[in-house]
DNA sequence: TTCATATTTCGATGATACCCTAAATGTATT
DNA sequence: AATACATTTAGGGTATCATCGAAATATGAA
């Protein structure tokens, strides 16, 4: 008789090689078609199809039909949270080449969790909002200053908009690689978005690292005091 | 070629059945042998060593070997923690028996995780410790006041022994049952041990569970401010 | 040394579930 | 209505791995 949440199921559904792979593939918060990810973990599309029916009736995925093709993406943040928290803890990738030596040094500088970001960069921001006085924790979660409300909004990010009934507004998420604490939720996604938006960061094609622009390493200095 | 943590050898230790309910049996902190972890998982003394020697070469457990008994604990606190994270996007389990609900209600009001308290208790405690300004959160790690050095010290909890070289001091630990932070850490087990020590708490026989005594609730009204 | 207890190694068995091909279903386009 | 494309269902082959009994190893007790 047992009386804790089933985490072995939701670890079986984790750890067979074609679903990780499915999962990391959505580790960037993207939807991605059917025929798209079975095409990444190089597998058959009824292989495929089967896997995605298991991790959305595990409530990791959710899919959203537009015409004949259905899109899948992880079904909450928390899911994201979780597959970075058992990075924590997992061992870490053997280095077999140069190239994937630099692609893991990008991955670590920054790299997009979910929908916000996370590596050495998310956590410098995290920690220069706080030294600014923008942003403090309390309960556990993070909290804007009014001081705070104003600096963001010269970028565009209005804390108003936040709707804290359908999503946490920010709070902590633990980082595999620096193992520290970056923000994610509401703000933590309006803050990426602003990266990108102000061409700060761009997207890296094969993983989900960030890559910092001339502008980026200017506005860094500028807004955040961060130098590198 | 992958750069990120290997998250998915870590799921495939966590996903058998036999290895869930070891390392069920281990989130209290214990260390049991090998043959009392045979006798709880219901399996053959050859099937349990060979699932001790997976958890033991991934890092999850650690064995010490007293005499001929081998005894099996987790190997830290982040792997408690990877468990009980797990726990939030679990499904709840299935309540088919009175009994089953009530050991739920008691598990849910307070238990053990690893070392220190988690549960609505666990979460209460950790809120009026903040509450009272003994604690504070600063860069998402719990640090004590100097008014709360004192606090403790009463308690026979002295801050200045926390080794902070080999253990964290003290950080939030997200609960399954509560979707709120405990204390976790050096300071989290002190207090749990303060709190078991002064006969505030007693542990249940079959599971994490805590029970509060008739002196832990004074206990909790009179030094917490919390009421029930 | 001899016996008892705790645990591991070995080898065989069996169940689970992943994978593919072929065929069916569902949706859009012409 | 006919065709094309995306995905799912059905069914069978196969690999992996959890399991156990028997035997081996390791440690402690007599």
């Amino acid at each position: 008789m047992n009386v804790y949440p089933d985490f072995s199921y939701i670890a079986k559904l984790m750890a067979e090689q074609t679903r990780a792979i499915i999962l990391d593939s959505l580790m960037n918060g993207q939807a991605l078609p059917a025929s798209e990810l079975a095409y990444m973990a190089k597998v058959s599309h009824p292989t495929i199809s089967s896997h995605l029916a298991k991790l959305v009736e595990g409530n990791l995925l959710v899919m959203e039909q537009h015409g004949r093709h259905r899109y899948y993406r992880l079904a909450s943040k928390e899911v994201a949270e979780v597959i970075e928290k058992l990075g924590t803890i997992a061992p870490p990738v053997e280095i077999r080449s140069l190239r994937q030596s630099s692609q893991l040094k990008q991955v670590r500088f920054g790299r997009t969790c979910y929908d916000h970001l996370a590596g050495d960069l998310g956590v410098k921001v995290t920690e220069a909002l706080i030294e600014k006085e923008i942003l403090y924790l309390e309960d556990g979660l993070y909290a804007v200053t009014k001081k705070g409300k104003e600096w963001f909004f010269q970028f565009g990010i209005n804390i108003e908009e936040a709707n804290t009934k359908r999503r946490i507004f920010a709070k902590p998420c633990l980082d595999w690689s620096e193992r520290r604490y970056h923000i994610s939720g509401w703000l933590g996604s309006a803050i990426a978005t602003c990266f990108f938006d102000h061409g700060w960061i761009t997207k890296a094609d094969k993983n989900r690292a960030v890559h910092l622009t001339p502008k980026g390493i200017n506005a860094l200095k500028e807004h955040f005091g961060i130098r590198l």
